[in-house]
DNA sequence: TAAGATAAGAGGGACAT
DNA sequence: ATGTCAGTCTTATCTTA
């Protein structure tokens, strides 16, 4: 079980099983009973995914005792709570913004705990009107874009632009804002997160896959890798694994299941061949 | 049919004006 | 703010084994 891909895969094989990381667990756990007694009070576990985090209040008619007056009155106090919650503009910008956020995640099999900090990025844009002057839903792919990165979650770009109904360039635009105003320390993009996604896709051995890891350590040690696309590198360190172990891909299978172009992994697997020593002998 | 080569164009970062 | 430069990646087309 790969908790930062958000994937489950085998062991030996390294076929992935499920992609759909459920998680189902309150974000506590009580040990003992009075414990569990002090916690029963917390109420349900705050989620950045709601716009109001879970903390609103709402009114359903009292089926009991319902006289004509009294539905009456309640019909009136529902609207007016209602009315309240999402009377602010940015509130209503939040509860679609969480809308989108859910749409995105539910296509793209990202586990919940990304979706929440994307959230929690979306509301950060938004504090610092990041949002005005853009779309939604193009601010929201980014939020999520900038929450896969910081969870290592190997998704790419293209992907959340292919989820999204925005395109590729105004989601990275509002991407690099992300950046530059709310987040301003991401881990770097490690080609090695891509590797089992794109291995299991066509079909290669774990054995392949630990070589290809290998692969791009060596080329990151000798400075090769900086400046280069991490989807590219890990498709060509895969191909390279694959010649090594006699295991039959094509650069247009690795090229498909990537997203990259066949010349983009001719590119990187042609810098690995003249870059790393051993390569040179065996290709 | 897969792999390699070449060329033109897009988009974005760094840096200067 | 705008322009230029170097470098990456994509798309398209042709050649090679």
């Amino acid at each position: 079980m790969d908790r930062d891909m958000g994937e489950v895969v085998c062991g030996a094989c390294g076929l992935v099983i499920g992609d759909v990381m459920l998680d189902q667990k309150p974000e506590w756990r009580a040990f003992t009973l009075a414990e569990k007694d002090a916690r029963m009070r917390v109420g349900a576990p705050t989620s950045y995914l709601q716009y109001d985090k879970g903390l609103s209040t709402t009114f359903r008619p009292n089926e009991g005792s319902t006289s004509r007056q009294m539905s009456l009155k309640m019909r009136r106090l529902r609207k007016w709570n209602v009315r309240s919650r999402l009377h602010s503009s940015s509130e209503r910008n939040l509860s679609q913004a969480m809308n989108e956020l859910e749409r995105l995640s539910d296509k793209l099999k990202l586990p919940r705990s990304v979706r929440e900090i994307g959230a929690r990025i979306y509301r950060k844009a938004l504090d610092k009107g990041l949002v005005r002057g853009r779309s939604i839903s193009a601010v929201a792919a980014a939020a999520l874009y900038a929450a896969c990165r910081t969870t290592r979650t190997p998704r790419t770009l293209k992907e959340l632009s292919t989820a999204s109904l925005r395109g590729r360039k105004e989601i990275s635009r509002c991407y690099r804002l992300i950046l530059r105003e709310v987040n301003p320390r991401l881990p770097i993009d490690d080609p090695a997160k891509y590797i089992s996604k794109i291995a299991s896709t066509v079909g290669l051995s774990q054995r392949a896959q630990n070589e290809a890891v290998k692969i791009l350590r060596d080329a990151d040690s000798r400075g090769m890798v900086s400046g280069k696309g991490p989807v590219g590198l890990a498709a060509a360190a895969l191909y390279v694994s694959a010649l090594l172990a006699g295991e039959e891909v094509t650069q247009q299978d690795l090229a498909n299941a990537s997203g990259v172009t066949e010349v983009t992994i001719r590119n990187r697997y042609k810098g690995l061949r003249n870059g790393i020593d051993y390569l040179k002998e065996v290709l």
